[in-house]
DNA sequence: ATTAATATTTAGACTGGTCTAAATATTAAT
DNA sequence: ATTAATATTTAGACCAGTCTAAATATTAAT
């Protein structure tokens, strides 16, 4: 009798956490293996061997071994309200509550699992049903739509053409400081000036200012025309 | 090597919960018996006893056995940690985001245990450090001070005197709702106009008009001249 | 086609917290 | 002073979730 076969009943907060790795893995087009969830979850493969095994007997994910997990739809139901809730908290703790865009990760990190129904709904019609949270991160409807991101990013605009941030997909408190501090925040209206070769640093005039930017970071910050 | 000597070791929620169940037994001048809190922890006795020597490994209760328990100076700061969180918590509900006295003990209950010391601060100052909560409990200072309360309640407040509701001592969600209804909630001008004998009804006007009081209900509500 | 390196899974132990069932202690009632 | 009723504690099992160490499978490299 393995620990394997005695785990997996309740959606309790780490299988949330999980099937919310998985998710995102998946959605940035990886295959989700065992090593890589690992190291997400901050934990030891061989845990994960046992919670993927479990979630596969709760129905939520599909298992093919020695290959990869992918939700099935109920999984993906859940993970999307967690995100929902993620995002619905980090939003209003700037909006109502005068935390700064790279201080709330961690706090809704917990929060996410043990608002109710109720509070989530306060807090999104508070908050005048949200499309995006303070980073840009698209906040999941009810009914577990997405909106769509722009193709764009800081790494890929065309030179002299105006845009305007949407995303900036970072969670490094002390680089969304750095952000933040340049003026690169969702919403800010941006103009590539100039771009090195071989995927060097990509210049940007916000405002008056202009600054060199990795191309790197370039990469995450999504930007509409 | 029975379980209980595995036990203790972090403050977890479950142990917060503990402590903060002694704690308010305490202060309602109880003896902490373990089928007591047992019950109020809706945990079968064994598990109780089990619990109450962990906590005494950690230096968080004093245990006489087969008599009772009773918290040390740092069991008693995390409990009434835990208490300011709810009370805040609960007020923060109401008057943020429109929740009804009736509705924010569940809701807190959770939160109490999950909210950083940072957004604690936030929704203190956001409620201008308030001293009592939506039922006027009261709110332990960050330093565990606790403000006093009246001695006179609904049921031994003398006749044609008026005075104001402090507390709401209940947290029935139901009760709460007839309290509210009636008027008798923290902040009301009451007036006790007739007490029936042997611990009989207590009439009580508020505004204009008047309402017959189960005793043991008056005895709940707390009043100041 | 072997071998080596790496990824995955199994086996089994541990912790926190609960439970049931049985043992023991205390209190109340005769 | 016994007995009966009740409260408390112990013994031992279980579950969720993790770990380490060992076994097995896959992939890459020669």
């Amino acid at each position: 009798m393995t620990t394997a076969e005695n785990l997996a009943q309740a959606v309790t907060p780490v299988v949330e956490d999980y099937l919310k790795a998985i998710y995102l893995m998946e959605r940035a087009h990886m295959q989700v293996k065992t090593v890589l969830l690992a190291e997400r979850m901050n934990v030891k493969p061989s845990s994960v061997t046992a919670m993927v095994k479990a979630l596969a007997e709760m129905g939520l994910v599909e298992h093919e071994p020695y290959y990869g997990v992918h939700l099935t739809p109920s999984g993906e139901r859940i993970a999307l309200e967690v995100i929902r809730h993620h995002r619905l908290i980090e939003l209003y703790l700037v909006e109502a509550l005068g935390f700064t865009w790279d201080e709330v990760h961690e706090e809704a990190e917990v929060l996410e699992h043990v608002i109710s129904e109720k509070l989530e709904a306060r807090i999104a019609a508070h908050l005048g049903n949200p499309v995006r949270d303070p980073h840009g991160d698209p906040i999941p409807t009810l009914d577990g739509a997405l909106p769509t991101d722009p193709t764009h990013t800081l790494a890929d605009l065309p030179l002299k053409t105006r845009g305007r941030v949407v995303r900036v997909c970072d969670q490094h408190t002390e680089r969304l400081r750095y952000l933040a501090g340049l003026g690169l925040v969702p919403g800010a209206r941006v103009q590539v000036v100039a771009r090195e070769p071989f995927d060097g640093p990509v210049t940007v005039q916000i405002g008056k200012e202009s600054h060199a930017l990795d191309h790197q970071l370039a990469r995450k910050i999504l930007i509409e025309k």
